[in-house]
DNA sequence: TGACTCTATGTCGATTCTGACATAGAGTCC
DNA sequence: GGACTCTATGTCAGAATCGACATAGAGTCA
């Protein structure tokens, strides 16, 4: 009951959030970790634009989410260290639909 | 400088997974609160079908997750313990494609 | 009834995430 | 040049989540 194994994971997170463009899968990348990546990235993104559209800077946008200006810019550049819970309950606090985002989810491969 | 206040935080995680059908906001639940909520629900449920499409048990399904029977029964509750992270993860593991979770996104309000 | 299978719930140590802070780039205006 | 605004990056204590375990319901079969 509920064993495993788990050998290489540690491994991995140093890999985790990258860059998109060519090949994720160039280490080891399975496909739904690679779906997973891509996943934030695109919700970064979409996270940048949604500011943008609002015209507030990251110190203002910060405050509507009660978290930190330095935060809100890892958020953006889909840094491994932001969940994709916190990128999608930020969505959700700027006014973004869970249709909206569902959306972004379309764009992911 | 990123600083914030945070009054009512702690009070409300107590409230934080909830059963739906009625009335989220009855307890001062905002808009994307309550979104946040019906989304772990409709992720819980879709991972409870996805599981059940592919015939596997709590046990089997943990096996491939990497993961506990226990917390997958978690997941398919919609256990406020369960991230919308670990949801995602899961069902991509169990061979969801972005677009059919992002589909889930649209059925929540 | 008991034995078995599957699922649900509570708890806990270890890991991961988060907000906050400091600080550094990059750009604009004087 | 300096002063200012906005954004990026590193670090860390405290909080949230995770897998694992124990255990308990609920169902089936003999």
């Amino acid at each position: 009951m509920t064993t495993k194994k788990k050998p290489t994971k540690e491994a991995r997170r140093a890999a985790k959030g990258w860059r998109s463009g060519s090949a994720q899968e160039f280490l080891g990348l399975s496909d739904d970790e690679a779906s997973f990546v891509a996943i934030r990235l695109h919700l970064a993104k979409a996270m940048q634009a949604h500011r943008r559209e609002l015209r507030l800077t990251q110190v203002a946008t910060a405050k509507l989410l009660d978290s930190s200006q330095s935060r809100v810019a890892k958020m953006e550049a889909g840094d491994p260290t932001v969940s994709v819970d916190l990128l999608i309950r930020s969505l959700l606090k700027l006014g973004a639909t869970p249709s909206r985002i569902g959306r972004v989810f379309g764009q992911c491969g």
